[in-house]
DNA sequence: GTGTTATTCACCCTTATGGTTGAACAAGAA
DNA sequence: TTCTTGTTCAACCATAAGGGTGAATAACAC
C-alpha cells in the first residue's frame, strides 16, 4: 500500500526532527546553504564522526542531500521534503475541524424543530 | 533562557508525533473528540498498558490533555499545540528564502554595475 | 613514495524506547 | 463483602539511539 509507505517517510522525518542537533544542522543549512561534513560538525562541541551520523539520519529522512564531489561531500537541505508534514499536520486539523462542523451541524438541528 | 525551553518542547512533540501508533492515536482523537484511554486502546492490537504509555508521551508532549472524571480518563486533542511545529517549519523556510533572496541581490549587483 | 584532508566503517558503551506481564488502586455494582 | 471495570505502577526484556574511539578508504599535495 501506498499509505504505509507515506506513514514510514513521515516517521523517519519526524524522527530525524526529533533531535536538536539535527535541527540546528538543518538551521545551518538553511542559512549557509550546502556545506560540507567537516563544516557543519565545526559548530557543534561533538566529534565529526557522530554529526556524520547525524547526517545520514536526515539524509535518510530525506531532508538532506548529498553531492559528492571528489572527497567532499557537499551536504543540502531540501525543503520540498518538510511539505510531507505540513501535509499531515494539515490533514490532521482538517479531521479536527469537519468533526466540529458536523457536531455544530448537529445542535442547530436539534435547537431548531 | 526561553529559547532553550522552545527547543525543548519541540524536540518532545517531534519524538511523540514519530511514532506511527501515537499518530493514529491523534487521528482517532480528531475524529472522535475526547476517548478513554480504553477505547483508545481497542483501536490497537496492543496491550492497554502499551497505549497508556503511549498517551503519556503525547501528554508529556502536550500534544493531549487528560481529564479525569471519576475513574475514567478522558483523553483530547489539543490542536494549540501544532503551532509550535507550524512555526518552526515556517521559520526554517523562511531562513531559506532569506538566504536566497540575498543571494539573488549579489548576484543582481554583480551583472549590474 | 609519504603526508594531509575528508569521510565513512566497525565496534563499544550507556541510556532511551516500545513492548510485555502482573500487581495495585479506585470506584461503582451485586 | 466480593466482583468487575478503568487505569496506572513496577519490573523486565529486546532493540534502537546517541555518543565515543580507532582503523580504513580516497584523493590531492609534496
Amino acid at each position: 500500500m501506498v499509505e504505509q509507505e507515506s506513514q514510514h517517510r513521515l516517521t523517519d522525518i519526524f524522527k530525524a526532527a526529533g533531535d536538536p542537533t539535527r535541527r540546528s544542522i538543518l538551521t545551518l543549512l538553511a542559512q549557509h546553504g550546502p556545506l560540507r561534513v567537516t563544516d557543519i560538525a565545526a559548530h557543534f562541541d561533538m566529534s565529526l564522526n557522530s554529526v556524520s551520523k547525524h547526517i545520514k539520519v536526515l539524509e535518510g529522512a530525506g531532508l538532506v542531500t548529498r553531492r559528492t564531489e571528489w572527497r567532499e561531500h557537499m551536504i543540502e537541505l531540501r525543503v520540498e521534503e518538510l511539505a510531507h508534514v505540513d501535509r499531515w499536520f494539515r490533514d490532521l486539523r482538517s479531521i479536527w475541524a469537519l468533526r466540529l462542523e458536523a457536531l455544530d451541524h448537529l445542535l442547530t438541528q436539534e435547537t431548531d424543530p
